[in-house]
DNA sequence: ATGTCC
């Protein structure tokens, strides 16, 4: 402490803002001003302090008394050295816009701007997200945007749909609830002794810096479920269209469907290789984190290894999962289908071209390709068949979407008042709160209404023993 | 989404 009092005497110096790295001209001259006009008495530490928040956060500082020209500096510095958008808005479909929340039409218009961007389209289900809107859809020319594809990469469904009479289900519910309860983990929770899984042996866990050092809890972290919307749930299906890809008579059958993605895997190489592409990429303010890695580029390349990876990975715990309570039911899946809604595709366009499109939140909907598509823990979800509507570049929504954010949910329902929905729709919920409330969602079917020239229904989830994460005691219904 | 802020 005392070695460093002389020091803290100093003036600051040009030579001291270039080791903070601030950019050299006038924004030097300025901070040096600004500093020596105002803030003397604050001593070299403070100084520097005060300069690297301003320095990190400078559209904050814009109209402070003293620091408002510094910031104002700095921020026409970075937005001379941003890479440009372009100044008129690109076309894109819109399904549902009624439903849709400004801010998300907002967002998909920064995203239609950018340099890279070829084609995009909302769907029904869409809400501001991070960067790209969730249910947002984007086609890049050879970048990938990893907040395109969302901080939960490979963000997933999973049915099996087994060859017991959905009769069972009601004759059985205590059954089925121990088997869920025992059988899955969520949060922070994982299985004592996990599976192992040939996905573990990827060489990408030892060649990737980044991945290698989320191996070990990786592989904890196998065949368990997250938090918030993610869930594990016996249901019937009834399926409706005898002429299905499964062989399947036409009837009600019982069927586990979960929802869950990569866990701290996926979520820390999409927050890694985010920081590496704002840092190649810089872009004004607004459009920051659609900040994109080219393909070309090594980090590009290696991103799209880790992302390949996280959805694997993904998928292998939905396998685990639902190899869990197959092994309890003691009964083979006649079907099972399964869809990324987190991702990013190298795929063609409709003049043939290959673009990278990415599904923030959306289903793909090629024509002939089977995906699911969720509602609420007390609404019905969704076997479809895509039916390649170009427009909604092959894509249709996730699920129904939110009408309100989870801390409005939480203030504006009660527990007496979920508790009275869950039992008229006959449902039994382990865990979640109120802000997975059913009435925290959009009308699931107004929305697949919005997109019926994009999926046919092949088949309706009613779901009955919902398991989500949080405290089992706090809600269930009797 | 995420041991939910370095």
């Amino acid at each position: 402490m005392k070695k460093n009092k002389k020091k803290e005497t100093d003036k600051l110096t040009s030579s001291d803002l270039v080791k903070l790295g601030f950019p050299a001209g006038k924004p030097q001259g300025t901070a040096l001003n600004v500093i020596h006009t105002y803030y003397t008495e604050l001593g070299k530490r403070h100084q520097i302090e005060l300069l690297q928040d301003v320095m990190a956060a400078p559209e904050q500082y814009q109209i402070h008394a003293t620091l408002g020209p510094l910031a104002q500096v700095l921020l026409a510095q970075k937005a001379a050295e941003s890479i440009a958008l372009k100044p008129v808005k690109q076309k894109y479909a819109v399904y549902g816009e009624a439903g849709i929340e400004q801010g998300a039409i907002d967002q998909m218009e920064t995203a239609m701007r950018l340099p890279v961007s070829r084609a995009g389209a909302l769907m029904p289900d869409a809400h501001q997200g991070y960067g790209l809107p969730v249910g947002g859809v984007l086609a890049t020319h050879n970048a990938v945007i990893p907040y395109g594809v969302g901080v939960d990469i490979g963000c997933r469904m999973s049915m099996s749909i087994y060859d017991i009479h959905a009769r069972y289900l009601e004759k059985n519910r205590e059954k089925l609830k121990k088997i869920l309860t025992d059988n899955t983990r969520f949060g922070n929770a994982s299985f004592k002794r996990p599976m192992d899984h040939e996905i573990m042996s990827r060489p990408e866990f030892s060649e990737i810096p980044v991945v290698r050092e989320l191996k070990d809890r990786a592989f904890q972290q196998l065949g368990t479920s997250g938090g918030g919307n993610h869930f594990v749930e016996f249901g019937t299906v009834e399926i409706h269209d005898a002429d299905n890809e499964f062989g399947l008579p036409a009837g009600k059958y019982l069927a586990v469907l979960s929802h869950s993605g990569s866990r701290r895997l996926g979520a820390n190489i999409a927050g890694y290789y985010t920081k590496v592409a704002i840092d190649a990429c810089p872009l004004p303010q607004e459009a920051k984190h659609l900040a994109w890695l080219d393909l070309n580029s090594e980090a590009g390349q290696e991103y799209w290894l880790a992302m390949n990876l996280a959805g694997d990975y993904a998928s292998a715990c939905h396998h685990q999962i639902h190899e869990r309570l197959t092994a309890q039911l003691g009964e083979a899946p006649l079907a099972k289908i399964e869809n990324h809604h987190n991702f990013a595709w190298k795929e063609k366009n409709a003049s043939g071209k290959e673009v990278i499109v990415h599904r923030k939140g959306a289903t793909p909907a090629g024509k002939g390709v089977i995906g699911i598509i969720p509602g609420t823990m007390a609404t019905p979800g969704f076997i479809v068949r895509g039916k390649g509507e170009a427009a909604a570049i092959n894509s249709a929504s996730h699920g129904a979407g939110r009408v309100m954010s989870r801390t409005q949910a939480i203030k504006t329902f009660t527990q007496p008042q979920m508790r009275k929905y869950l039992q008229q729709a006959g449902v039994d919920v382990i865990g979640s709160g109120l802000d997975e409330a059913p009435m925290a969602y959009k009308d699931i079917h107004k929305v697949m209404d919005y997109q019926k020239d994009l999926v046919e229904v092949v088949g309706t989830f009613y779901p009955k023993i919902v398991r989500m994460n949080g405290d089992p005691k706090y809600i269930e219904v009797d």
